[in-house]
Parts: C-alpha cells; structure tokens; sequence
DNA sequence: ACGCTCACG
DNA sequence: GACGTACGTGAGCGTA
C-alpha cells in the first residue's frame, strides 16, 4: 500500500498543534533548560503528547497518513473581514514565544509532517486536507477538542479529544450542537462566541439557535422569514443583526480551499528516526523522555550535560573584527543580496549613519546592516564633498547608489513582520527613518536589553557594551569627525574611512545582540523587556516627533523683563559689596561673602571654594543679610532666563514651530525616563515667577493641552509595598494623607491640625521614600537632628511596617545585590556591601527604587495602551512628566479623552499586580500648560 | 572635563 | 564611633 494515492483503507491523523502547545504550556509548571535558562516547559509538553499519541497508534484505528497543523502569525483573512476578530485574545506568554519555533522542531524530529501557512488558521488547513481525504474515499481524524473544528465531521472524519480519549462521530456533533455537522456554522454564526470575538446574534445562545435552524432548516431561510418568528425580542434581533450574523457565518466558516502545497500522499506515516530525534531531545536536555524514547528505539541515550554552562562574560569574541571584511554596497545587486540575507535569517542588525543627533533634522547619510557576526555592509547615499564651494552647493560623493533607489528596496524588508530589525538604541534610527517614510518594525534594541539586566551596574551605550560583552573597543567617532570648532559631519567624512566604522556598529549591535537574547532569559527580564522597554520605542518616537508647540514671543518677552530685572538687581548687589564682581561665579561670590565681609558660616567645600548654595544664602539672609537675598532673587532670574527662556527658543523647530525633546529610555536606573534636548521634565512650577514659563506651552488654535497626573503615586505605592494598613485605608477613602500621617504620629485629632504639623508629616511621608536619616530630615525641616530623629523613631513606631519593608529591602538587596519593582524590573546595588558613605547611599538608594521604578514602571503601562485606547479621540499624548502625561486635544473632545486616559491610568497596574490602593488621577485642561497643570 | 547650582518629580 | 547623607534626573555656567 506504500506509497499508493490516498484513499479508501487509507487513515489521515491531523493533529491540531496550536492546541497541544497551548494544553502543554498551562499544564505544565515554567521548566526552564538548565544549561542557559531558555524557557522549555511548552516544548516538554508538547513532546510527550506527540510521543503518547505516536504509541497510542497502533491496532485497526492507526493512521497511515500524518501531519502536525500549526497556526502562522496572528494576522488572517478573517481579520481583513472583521478587525475584530479574536481581538480579545491576550499576547501570548512571553516564556512562550521563544517555545513556538522550538515545537515546529520537535514535530520534525519526531519525523511528522508540520504544516503551517502565512495568512491561515490551522483549522482551515485541517478543513482543506480533511476534505481532500474524504473526497478520496479514505478516513481521516482530527486530533482535537476545539469545536470549531466540528463544522467538519461526517462522511469519514471524526474528531478525537486526546486528552479524554473521546471519539466524536456526527452524532458527538449533533449531542454538542443540537444539529448536523453541516448546520453548525449555521448555529456558530447565531450563537456567536466570546472566546473567538465573533458577534453572533445578542442574547441568542447555542439552543436558541439550534432551535430556530431545526425549525428553519438553514440560516438563510431563517433570515429571509426572520418576520414571522413570534417571539418580538427574536424576532427584531434576528432582523436588526441580519448582516453581523452573516458576517460571523463567514468568520467561523473554514476555508476548505486553503492553497497548501502539499499532497496527501506526502504524509504517509514515517518511522521517527533515532539520529535527528535522539538529537533534538537532548539539545532541549529533556533527560527523563530522551532516556525513555532511547530504550524503546533501542538505541543509547545521548549523554546530556548537568551543569550550567559558564556564562560568557567578558569572553573574547568567537569571531574576531575584520574591517576589511565588511562590504560597501554600491549597486543594486549587491543591496537585494543583503536583504535575501535577511530574509533568509529572520533578523538584522539595522543602524543608521546621519549629518546630526538630532532626529528631527538629521539627514540620512548611510545605513548597515548585518546578518551574521563579522559579517556586515555599509550602504552610502548621502555622502557630500567636504569644503563647499562659494555657492554652497555641496556636491555628492559619486559611487552612491541613489537614496530612493535604496529605500523603495529596503522599506518592505525593515517594515516586514517575520523580519526582526535589531538595533542599539532604535529608537533614534527609527525616528530617522520615519521621516524617510519607513514604519521600522518589529524591533529588538540592544540597549533596552542591556537595561532590563543590568541597571545599576553600569552604562548602556554601545561602547560600554562593546568593550565589556564583546572585549572589543569600536572605532572612536571622533576619529572620523574630530572635534570642536573644526568637527565635520558624518556626510563629510570619505565613505572608505565611513564604511569600516559604520558596518562596525552593526556587527556590534548583531552580537551584542546574540549575546544578550539568551541572557535575558537567565535573568528573569524578558517579561521586563517585553512589556516596560521595547513597547515604549514607537510610542516615545510619535511624542517626541509631534513635540510641542512653544511660543517664541512669549518667552521672548520674558527674557527681555528678566533681563531688566536682572540689571537692577545687579546694580543693587554691586553696591552691596563695594565692588563689581561676577554674581554668576560662586567662587567670587564666596570670597565676597566671607572674605571681603567676614559673615560667619563659610564653609568650604572639597575644591576648596567657599559653599554658596542656596540653603546657605537663606540661612544669611535670614539673620538679615541683603547682598544674599538679592543674589538669591538673581539666580533665580538667571536660571529662569538662562535655561528657559533664551535656551528653550533655540529648540523651536523651525518646521514645525515645536519643541521636539528626545527620552532616553536608559537614562534613570529605577525605569523613570529622562528628558534631554530640551529637558522638558523640569520646566518651573514652583514659584509664580517660574510658572508663567509655561503660559509660552500653548496648543494649537482649536485644541486644548489637557493634563493629567498620578496622585501620590509612590505613597500609594510605598503603603501597598510595605503593607501599612492606616495609610492604605486613607488612601482608599481618599483623605488627606499628610494630615492622617501627623495625627497618627503627633496624636493630633484630625480637626486640631495645624499647617505646621502637617507639613513635618509630609517631609517624613518624603523622607521614608528617599531612605530616611535623622540628618537629612533636619536639614530638610531645619530642626535639630535630634529632634528629627525623634521623629522618625515615633514614625517607626506607629508604622512598623514601614521598618520591616527597610529591613527586608536591605536585606534583599545585600544578599542579590539589586533590588526589584513590583513588576520585575531590576534595579542593581553593587555598592551596597561596600564599607564607608558608599554603602549609605547605595542603601538609600535601594530603598528608593523599589517605589520610584514601581511609579515609573506604572506610568510606562499607561503610556504603551494609551494609544489604543485613545483612539478615534482627535488627540495626541506628547508629554510626560514622571508622574504626568500632557495631551493635545480638540476642544470638543476633551471630556472624552479625560475619561479614557483616567482610566488607562489609574488601571495601568492591572492586571499584573493587584495594589491594594486606588490609584487616582487628577486632571487639567487649558490653553497653555501653566492652565492646564 | 568637572563641579556647582538649581529646575523638576 | 565616625563617616557624611535625604531619592532620581539635565542644563547652563564658571573654572580648571
């Protein structure tokens, strides 16, 4: 019968291979493979259902035909019917998704057809082979429980439940659905089903719609003669919802026509074959079913190592840099090869050569890519001649193959799904290319990799990665650049000199890349990674890239008022001291203070200038000193003038009359983000004066900024983590918690409180979140030390919680040396076994970044649903401010985006961590962002 | 390049 | 018992 054409005697298997890893991954605890910690659980499973199934067949029921289907990607034809479709499903598992290719593998190894088709579910390749098997008179079972699969029973096939070890015949069908196989869709497209997302028709069930079809015959029918159906509420559902049930008629229909290109005879039954089998088993390190598997084969186990293998820190590269061995692309062929390569692997290390840092002016000047370590091009398009001439036109370097040309071949490869683009700090190279019309996707960056696994412990640039992972010192930029007044750019620079450092920042990138993929997984960070750091990418690009609008006349006025005022004060000071001198330099400052007029209470610093920060000058002040009252005042006019409003004018972009700043992602250790360029985190608020800096933040005509921030968030946190039961319950009944703080402490009664109480409590509520000291406490409230430690020894005592959750940190962190978030994120302490001042600040700051990056890593959540759950709202998220995210909106739509930006936020937790606070939001609206805040 | 000062959360 | 401190950032300025 070997090798005959399939038909009558002859048996299909068709095993649902989605199911089994789905079943495998939730019935099995998260095993992990102990060489190097990648996440195999799914793949053990899914192994030892294969194998049971492959023993199980034996007797008259034995396959003869076989194969195992899988589902490919997430995107359908059903999603183009209804975008809707499985809408609902949540990602997959992070430990899962590396397991997906991993199972393909193993259906392989165990010498089974695997099947699986871009664009199709499993279940329509199920359809298609099972109808072919039927038309060629032979059986075929499907190995299965979902019922959609049950549309398909009848004439031959029939379902098996292998978990059950249930048979389901068309009689199995009919007890499931209350029809034939052949109305089931019928039923299906009524009944509708909330797993899969399809409508149905409201408030109809699977009866219901057995009912009618029976009574009916079909859907059709029933739809054509929905009026005379008795029952009103049916009646006008069935002919309100008409053509949504016909939609998810369509929707649950399989596709028994799907184009697989393989034949039924390709799929006779084949022995496994101990070589690949043995192989593939022992690489997973599955050592209970490789013995097993080996003794009923008959063959000898592979020796499966015990020990983790050592983790390659600092190792010398396997494959040494080669300048030379890297490709300058100068035509066409030479630029498909590249991408064949990529297409090929599924991955590329992608990073972009510009004219600037600035992503919103840079021009594009080169591009690398690198497939496969050493191995790495560089391709020219905007190199220029250096020295322009007196006219200014600059002219292009010849042997560059023209920017369109290489963009329209490179676009469909960097906006690819199945293709990874990895990149050091992406975010940059994403921004450029956005602006080239390239939507650069999906994406890994080797920074944020980096950052999820080694915050703390040291810097994420390239050279820092490279010199530490790689053992290898990148060719300095300043080599090709120079620097200072004479420094050119990067279009500037010869592209054989370009090359050698271009191509090298991917081969960089593409193994700092294959290093750290791996590692995350030993470090218990891919879920950090997955869902605080590379989601984050696109939406920090489109705020940055909207920016804000910022109104140079505004800030322009302000400068010129500042700058009178500033003379005045100047002229003042001047006279104060007798003599003209700098009020900007610190150091004549301090000579002038405690030099030339002998005040008391100069303190030198270690370079040994005198210490004229402005606690010390209100100190002077206070005993009734002028000349330090009046710098305080000009300092502060400088520093509003001098940052703000002459600074932030020269970021204006001139295109878009907006202020574009740029977040690192990797900048703060806790996860908190850092602005730079202008730093727009910092902008005044404090003081009236400082303030009205941001009435020059305005919308657009016709829009509204509107903003909204966490209340007390790392309070709120502070008291979930520490488990403090008093101040959770005023948190939850919304009261004031500074004031509940006070009374506890102070035994005030809440009506009795006073100001002054309540705003030592408040500096204590701070203080515990910065690591409190009886010294900082004192310099803060300006007590004695004493007394401040009195305070926090009652604090202590009334809330022992708060001791306890120091303790534990402490504790934690000395014995791991990092600490952690609620959400995983690890934030490393190595200084804090050290001895001296160091192991103090190390020990605060373990104590602080447990609440500030659980904050940080809350906000990150909201931002990354933000966009979606915004949508169709005429309004942009463009800034955000730690605890603050501020929003460009239509006037009309304000409410509405304040209803569901609230909601996002203070939901940003969910469903990972349960707080036991509220979280609340207040909100703001206005023309300008001194309005709205 | 580095420290000081000061803006923010 | 002494040490020197509140946590996390970035920018502009003066000084070396």
């Amino acid at each position: 019968m070997a090798g005959d054409k399939f038909g009558k005697g002859h048996h299909l298997h068709l095993v649902d291979g989605s199911a089994f890893i789905f079943r495998a991954y939730h019935a099995l605890p998260p095993l992990t493979r102990k060489s190097d910690g990648l996440p195999v659980g799914a793949v053990s499973g899914f192994c030892n259902m294969i194998h049971k199934m492959i023993e199980g067949n034996t007797g008259p029921d034995a396959p003869t035909h076989a194969a195992v289907v899988f589902d490919k990607g997430s995107h359908t034809f059903r999603n183009d019917m209804y975008d809707q479709y499985k809408a609902n499903r949540d990602e997959m598992p992070e430990d899962l998704r590396p397991q997906i290719p991993l199972t393909r593998e193993a259906t392989r190894a165990f010498n089974l057809a695997c099947l699986e088709l871009e664009g199709y579910e499993a279940d329509d390749i199920i359809a298609t082979l099972a109808r072919q098997a039927r038309e060629a008179g032979g059986r075929c079972t499907i190995i299965s429980s979902d019922k959609d699969l049950m549309q398909l029973v009848g004439g031959g096939v029939e379902m098996l439940d292998a978990m059950k070890n249930l048979r389901i015949d068309s009689e199995g069908v009919e007890a499931k659905f209350g029809v034939g196989p052949d109305r089931v869709v019928d039923v299906q497209a009524l009944a509708g089903d909330s797993v899969d997302n399809i409508p149905g028709a409201p408030g109809i069930g699977v009866k219901t719609a057995a009912l009618l079809i029976n009574e009916y015959g079909d859907l059709e029918t029933l739809l054509s003669r929905a009026d005379e159906i008795k029952q009103p509420k049916r009646r006008e559902t069935l002919i309100e919802f008409a053509e949504q049930i016909r939609l998810s008629k369509r929707l649950v229909t399989l596709d028994t026509e799907t184009p697989i290109e393989v034949t039924l005879e390709e799929l006779e039954v084949k022995d496994p074959e101990p070589g690949p089998l043995m192989a593939f088993l022992a690489e997973m390190e599955f050592r209970t079913l490789t013995r097993r598997i080996a003794e009923q084969m008959g063959v000898e186990a592979p020796e499966i190592a015990d020990t983790p293998a050592p983790v390659a820190e600092g190792a010398p590269e396997a494959v040494p840099f080669n300048h030379s061995a890297y490709e300058i692309v100068r035509d066409m062929a030479a630029l498909e090869a590249w991408i064949a390569r990529a297409h090929a692997v599924g991955y590329v290390a992608v990073d972009t050569e510009t004219t600037s840092l600035n992503e919103m002016t840079a021009d594009l000047v080169g591009v690398c890519l690198s497939t496969e370590a050493g191995l790495a091009c560089y391709i020219p398009v905007g190199h220029r001649e250096g020295g322009d001439d007196l006219f200014g036109g600059e002219k292009r370097v010849d042997g560059q193959l023209p920017l369109t040309d290489v963009l329209n071949a490179l676009k469909p490869m960097l906006e690819e799904p199945s293709i990874l683009k990895i990149g050091q700090n992406m975010k940059y190279d994403a921004k450029i290319l956005a602006r080239y019309g390239v939507d650069v996707a999906p994406i890994d960056d080797t920074m944020l990799m980096s950052y999820a696994m080694h915050a703390g412990l040291h810097g994420h640039g390239m050279d820092t990665l490279s010199d530490r992972y790689l053992g290898h010192q990148p060719i300095p930029i300043k080599s090709l650049l120079g620097s200072g007044k004479s420094q050119i750019t990067f279009a500037e620079v010869g592209i054989a000199d370009a090359a050698p450092y271009a191509a090298e920042d991917a081969d960089i990138t593409l193994r700092l890349w294959q290093q750290f993929k791996p590692a995350l997984h030993r470090a218990q960070v891919t879920t950090v990674y997955e869902t605080l750091e590379r989601p984050l990418v696109p939406v920090l690009a489109r705020m940055e890239m909207a920016g804000i609008k910022v109104d140079r006349d505004t800030l322009s006025r302000m400068s010129n008022a500042f700058a009178q005022k500033m003379a005045g004060l100047e002229h003042e000071i001047h006279a104060l001291a007798g003599t003209p001198f700098n009020v900007g330099s610190p150091k004549q400052l301090g000579e002038i203070l405690f030099d030339q007029m002998g005040l008391e209470g100069g303190k030198k610093g270690k370079t040994g200038a005198y210490a004229t920060g402005a606690d010390v000058l209100e100190d002077l002040a206070a005993q009734g000193h002028d000349l330090p009252a009046r710098v305080l005042d000009w300092r502060q006019l400088s520093k509003l003038k001098s940052t703000y409003t002459d600074a932030l004018q020269d970021h204006i972009n001139a295109e878009t009359g907006r202020v574009h700043t740029s977040y690192s992602i990797a900048g703060a250790n806790t996860g908190r983000l850092a602005s730079t360029d202008p730093n727009l985190q910092n902008i005044p608020v404090r003081t009236e004066e400082g303030r009205r800096i941001r009435e020059a933040f305005i919308a657009e005509p016709g829009k509204v900024l509107v903003s909204l921030d966490y209340s007390q968030i790392e309070l709120r946190i502070l008291a979930h983590i520490a488990g403090i039961d008093a101040l959770k319950q005023a948190f939850r009944e919304g009261q004031d918690i500074h004031a509940i703080t006070a009374s506890e402490m102070f035994n005030v009664p809440l009506d009795e409180m006073t100001p002054d109480v309540r705003r030592q409590a408040k500096a204590i509520n701070f203080g515990v979140i910065y690591g409190i000291s009886g010294f900082g406490l004192a310099r803060n409230l300006r007590i004695p030390r004493a007394e401040a430690q009195g305070f926090i020894d009652r604090y202590f005592e009334r809330f022992p919680g708060i001791r306890d959750y120091m303790d534990a940190t402490r504790d934690f962190a000395k014995s791991n040396g990092y600490v952690q978030t609620l959400f995983g994120r690890k934030i490393h302490t190595p200084e804090i076994n050290a001895k001296g001042p160091k192991a103090s600040f190390a020990y605060r700051a373990a104590i602080n970044a447990p609440i500030q990056g659980t904050a940080a890593d809350v906000i990150r959540r909201a931002m990354i649903r933000m966009e979606n759950a915004i949508e169709g709202c005429p309004a942009r998220m463009l800034l955000q401010v730690h605890d603050e995210l501020l929003f460009e909106v239509e006037e009309d739509a304000v409410d509405d985006l304040i209803a569901r930006a609230r909601e996002v936020m203070e939901a940003a937790a969910d469903p990972a961590v349960q707080l036991s606070v509220p979280l609340t939001v207040d909100a703001g609206q206005g023309a300008n962002w001194a309005q709205a805040h």
